[in-house]
DNA sequence: AAGCACACCTGCTAGC
DNA sequence: TGCTAGCAGGTGTGCT
């Protein structure tokens, strides 16, 4: 579900509405949420501390505590990050971690397919080594692209999703990317142009900023949401992503669907090269 | 290095 | 109405 736009709208909200509180208590009734260390210590660990400050390095985010403490989310498919009033009537289904705070609000972590983890780290962030550099904040100019593709033999739709190349973008944005820039997906960096290198740079920026601004995408089945539950509007503006068969939105022809690694794909065969 | 299959889960939908 | 197969935004492992 949730991209490098959709963690990053939860980020800022998190940012806004939840920094500065405390944690006054905790729960954790998911079996899975809480994996890498015992949930017990995990509930020690954040409760009494206060939150600092929220940054994010591609789907990954990062509540900063008083004290150096540091809890780490990765929403993975299902995840979602919920601000709820204390009083709020039942408990949305598949719950499986709150954390009560001074505010007299809660944060949620609701996530149906449990893939999604919660998990106290320290500021070396040691699980982060093997993550490429933010795909928004740390892309830098053409010739870092050129540099982080080079050597590469994957086709660009599985390389912008390879989350040691750049981390943040997945499924959507990726077909997204290589619309804007009118690039097939099975492209090899090594048969870029200069020119097409340029508008590949461009279009990840764009795509992703565009769709920060919209709040991220919110599709069919409702996943995801933002902190207060509200869906975002970048889907409004997908110009391929699972519209298969209907026409493009530049040249009218229908949108391809194809499997890049296993995963559904959407291009159009007219507009990308 | 890359490209598979598979695993982790639940929920929804299309098709019979 | 009810069953089943297939699919879904992500990531990690282990095998060619």
């Amino acid at each position: 579900m949730p991209e490098l736009p959709e963690v990053e709208t939860v980020r800022r909200d998190l940012e806004r509405y939840v920094l500065g509180t405390t944690v006054v208590g905790a729960e954790v009734t998911g079996t899975r949420t809480v994996r890498r260390q015992d949930p017990v210590a995990f509930i020690d660990e954040v409760s009494g501390h206060r939150f600092e400050g929220f940054s994010r390095r591609g789907k990954y985010l990062f509540a900063q505590f008083d004290g150096g403490k540091r809890m780490a989310v990765h929403l993975r498919m299902s995840g979602q990050l919920l601000l709820r009033g204390r009083h709020d009537e039942l408990r949305v289904k598949h719950t499986h971690a709150v954390l009560d705070l001074d505010s007299g609000e809660s944060l949620h972590f609701v996530d149906p397919r449990t893939f999604g983890e919660l998990w106290m780290t320290t500021d070396s962030v040691e699980e982060l080594n093997h993550i490429g550099p933010d795909a928004l904040d740390e892309l830098g100019d053409v010739d870092r692209l050129r540099r982080r593709l080079s050597g590469r033999r994957s086709g660009l739709k599985t390389l912008l999703m390879n989350q040691s190349v750049l981390a943040g973008i997945g499924n959507i944005y990726s077909d997204e990317i290589l619309f804007r820039a009118g690039l097939r997906l099975t492209r090899t960096p090594d048969s870029l142009a200069d020119p097409e290198l340029a508008q590949l740079h461009v279009a990840i920026g764009e795509v992703l900023r565009e769709a920060v601004q919209a709040r991220g995408s919110s599709l069919a089945d409702g996943q995801y949401v933002d902190l207060h539950g509200r869906s975002g509007t970048a889907q409004r503006q997908h110009r391929v992503y699972a519209r298969g068969t209907q026409p493009c939105r530049r040249c009218d022809r229908p949108v391809d669907r194809i499997k890049v690694g296993g995963r559904s794909s959407f291009f159009c065969a007219n507009c990308q090269s």
